[in-house]
RNA sequence: GGGCGGAUAGCUCAGCUGGGAGAGCAAUGCCCUUACAAGGCAUGGGUCACAGGUUCGAUCCCUGUUCCGCCUACCA
């Protein structure tokens, strides 16, 4: 045995053990037998550098399959990243910018082969940070949504839906992103309640004296209106439904229409209808008849446009809205401006206020999907942890709108679609030159042109990812591995990618595979800072996983991050905990010392189980195997923070502060117990060990190489192969006695605070005897402990008729 | 506007299906005792947000109130 330092560090040793784990396959399933068990990394973004909410995420998910692992399971964890499409394409054009070039000076091609470059270079790192936290990731199955066969499986996807009429492409009013230059799907839109100004501006009737005074956040939009709304209902109004209005600046009549869905209490109670910028307003529009015309006054850059005007064209918005309430007025016709709050949408990735465009997009008809999707959930083929999170999923699924997949960006998958560019035939017109093919077409397939056109957007990040759970598994070939491991196991993730991501591989999984993409769900917290606050760089309240585990060592950071997982709330992150959990690592090791140190001395072999030991073996097995119980009971119910409660307690308030304490009388002494002492003191750390792996791997495996000298079973190379110790039968009897022990020495009857009632009276008479009420501190009275542990034997063994000492 | 969650020791939080108020850190005291001073032993500290109700009994169940936080929504 090495010499082993007084207190652990575990600079030098994770390392060491992860590359031997990786050297030795221990991460691929495909040499094990038992029954599979398997889950999908939810697929971190390439540009993203591990974070707290990564950190907690994959700590989740490989304490869950390592235990899987040691519990006889097949166990599969596939790994892989984001393409990430509009986060990754702006990095790239950041770094472009300070070279003072710019995507599309590079040119189409030229951009994407330096994104390729950019991921070669840096797309590793968040792999990289995974492995130091110890995930224990099958990394020869890694994927990326952008390879080869994922990018196949996104195609046939999109053509199969497009030939199930699930795919379309319309012209409507959608959220666009003026600085990403993209649509964004209703998702990626953030509402932020922002102050702004209400301002009330007059609008003249055409004929005869008198206006009509409408309220608006958005001034410079009333270039592009087309009709002032009242409700019909509203009798301040009435008489003027119909009649039309000067629009200033402008000098174009619109009329007064009504519409039902005008609020008479809110601000003026007639509203300016501006189709072109305005999701209500569109929605107004249509609803008249004839629909109102729409004029577009905002290009894709969030510049006005020709139809502004002169006064306005070529002015960034902001800039147009200052100078049209200024215009008005100087013309007299603004009444008033109000302090307004109101919800403004933002792009999800840069922050950029939404414009609504009314541009040609694809969509998804979600609706359909959606219903088995639902089904799914409600009929319990995939249960959702914390169930409290069904209620949200249902009606976010019920209240589902189409999808919009198009993205106006380079970086992704692009669109497989081509556009004949003759139409030479009344089919190809009917079809309107639309074709949707896995490969690239030769020719137009309805008129025979060759000049074709492909469409030049790419799909939404989110649609890859759907495909996630059986695309890395080899979809759409019919493979080994998608027979041995789909649907997968769990899920876990984040709730902020519920809609996302989550409700999107159900509907997919459903769509194409015919069953779930997983049995469960399990949905954890947000890992927050100690106000309660999100992290985010910006408010610079972010820590880093990567310094904790400089610090403290991925096993004590690992463990605190499973011990604040507690279900269903928010992880207020505390530096303070993990460095409590540091203290637990180094009382574990000098525990392990401790062991070592004695069973060196006594040369003894792990010969056999101590199942007919003392009391104090009897009551320590017995404790085990409640621990193990616990642990997989807990386990089962992803209840994180029960099963590493349940080993700290074990480990430090059991097997330290009392089955160590106890054996050192047997240890110290030459007695015929010493060999059955030591015996279990190395069967109980070795399963402690076992327990304790999945959350601490390294440490466990450190201390497990070194007692290995001791063990019977040689054959077992590593802890990660190992048993998880299974529970045996309780000990009840034992449990009890020690009870009475404990509650002699400290008055505090059971430290785990279990009820035990019991006729066990004479040896609680007997403790009281000893003890008197001199000192009550443990130490005080080892030898009383001793003697009772002894005396506790005798006379359960006459209590039940067992042989003494058997 | 709708929905969800939280309010427990100075701080960060556990308390599963009602009957003991708890952990870690912090504080205080005594111990460098042959696994561990990154330790041990002990101590102090909480009308479990507030007001009602159900119950033999409520931190836990019900109702209401007040503060937080989050999700969601096309109020100009």
């Amino acid at each position: 045995m090495a010499e082993l330092e007084k207190s652990y560090s575990p600079q030098h040793i994770e390392e060491k053990w992860y590359n031997l784990w990786l050297e030795r396959g221990y991460f691929n399933p495909d040499a094990s037998q038992g029954k599979p068990y398997s889950i999908v990394i939810p697929p971190p973004n390439v540009t993203g550098s591990l974070h707290m909410g990564h950190a907690l995420n994959a700590t989740l998910q490989d304490i869950l399959i390592r235990w899987r692992r040691m519990t006889g399971h097949r166990a599969l964890w596939v790994p892989g990243t984001d393409h990430a499409g509009i986060a990754t394409q702006n990095v790239v054009e950041r770094e472009l910018a300070r070279e003072g070039l710019d995507r599309h000076r590079l040119g189409r091609e030229a951009f994407i082969a330096r994104v390729w470059k950019w991921k070669a270079e840096y797309g590793g790192r968040i792999i990289h940070q995974l492995k130091k936290l110890g995930a224990s990731c099958d990394w020869s199955r890694e994927r990326f949504t952008l390879d080869e066969g994922l990018s196949r499986a996104v195609r046939e996807v999109f053509v199969r839906l497009y030939e199930d009429g699930l795919i379309y492409r319309d012209n409507r009013l959608i959220n666009w992103c003026p600085r990403c230059h993209t649509a964004l799907s209703d998702l990626e839109v953030e509402h932020e309640e922002l102050d702004g100004l209400l301002t009330f501006m007059r609008y003249p009737l055409e004929k005869g004296q008198g206006h009509i005074v409408v309220a608006t956040t958005r001034p410079e939009t009333m270039l592009g209106d087309t009709a002032v709304a009242v409700n019909p209902e509203d009798g301040r109004y009435r008489d003027l439904i119909g009649k039309t209005v000067l629009l200033p600046l402008t000098g174009r009549s619109i009329p007064i229409v009504a519409d039902s869905a005008v609020d008479p209490s809110f601000g003026t109670g007639a509203v300016k209808v501006t189709p072109a910028h305005d999701f209500n307003d569109e929605a107004i529009a249509k609803r008249q008849d004839p629909p109102l015309p729409a004029v577009s006054v905002i290009d894709d850059r969030g510049m006005m446009t020709l139809e502004a005007g002169a006064v306005c064209e070529g002015m960034d918005r902001y800039e147009c809205r200052k100078k049209v309430v200024r215009e008005l007025k100087a013309a007299g016709l603004i009444e008033k401006e109000e302090k307004h709050r109101h919800s403004v949408g933002h792009c999800y990735r840069c922050k950029t206020v939404i414009e609504p465009l009314s541009t040609p997009q694809w969509y998804v008809s979600v609706k359909p999907l959606a219903e088995k999707a639902m089904a799914a959930v409600r009929d319990g083929r995939i249960k959702i942890v914390p169930p409290s999170w069904e209620n949200t999923y249902f009606s976010w699924m019920e209240n589902i709108r189409d999808w919009c997949i198009s993205r106006q960006i380079w970086w992704g998958h692009r669109i497989p679609v081509w556009y004949c560019q003759k139409m030479e035939n009344a089919e190809c017109t009917m079809k309107k030159g639309i074709i949707v093919s896995r490969t690239a077409p030769e020719a137009c397939p309805y008129c025979g042109n060759g000049e074709l056109l492909q469409d030049a957007d790419v799909l939404d990040t989110w649609f890859s990812s759907a495909l996630w759970p059986f695309s890395t598994l080899g979809w759409p070939d019919e493979t080994e591995e998608l027979r041995t491991f789909y649907p997968t196991s769990v899920l876990v993730t984040g709730f902020d990618i519920l809609f996302f991501w989550v409700a999107r591989m159900i509907m997919m999984g459903l769509k194409f595979m015919g069953d779930v993409p997983f049995r469960d769900v399990y949905i954890h917290a947000l890992v927050r800072d100690a106000k309660g606050q999100k992290m985010s760089k910006s408010k610079g309240n972010v820590v880093d996983p990567l310094i904790m585990i400089d610090k403290y060592g991925a096993d004590a950071f690992r463990f605190s991050l499973a011990a604040f997982a507690a279900q269903g709330r928010d992880v207020r992150f505390s530096e303070d905990r993990v460095e409590g959990y540091r203290f637990f690592v180094n009382k574990l090791w000098n525990a392990a010392r401790f062991v070592m140190m004695n069973a060196e001395t006594a040369g003894a072999g792990n010969d056999a189980p101590p199942a007919t030991g003392g009391l104090a073996e009897r009551w320590i097995m017995s404790r085990l195997t409640l621990t193990a119980e616990e642990m997989n009971a807990s386990l089962e119910d992803y209840r994180f923070n029960d099963a590493a409660s349940s080993i700290y307690q074990f480990i430090w308030h059991e097997f330290c502060d009392w089955y160590i304490e106890m054996s050192k009388e047997a240890l110290y002494g030459e007695g015929a117990d010493k060999r059955e002492t030591i015996t279990c003191l190395l069967s109980v750390l070795d399963a402690s060990l076992g327990l304790l792996h999945p959350f601490m791997p390294f440490v466990t495996e450190e201390i497990w190489q070194g007692i290995r000298a001791y063990r019977r079973d040689a054959a077992t190379q590593s802890i990660v192969m190992a048993q998880f110790p299974a529970p045996a039968a309780r000990d009840y009897e034992a449990e009890e006695e020690m009870s009475y022990v404990i509650e002699a020495v400290t008055g505090v009857r059971n430290i785990r605070g279990e009820m035990n009632i019991s006729p066990g009276r004479e040896v609680a008479a007997s403790i009281r005897t000893f003890t008197g009420d001199a000192s009550r501190t443990l130490k005080d009275n080892l030898p009383l402990i001793r003697r009772l542990a002894r005396l506790g034997e005798v006379i359960i063994g006459t209590d039940t008729g067992r042989p003494k000492g058997s």
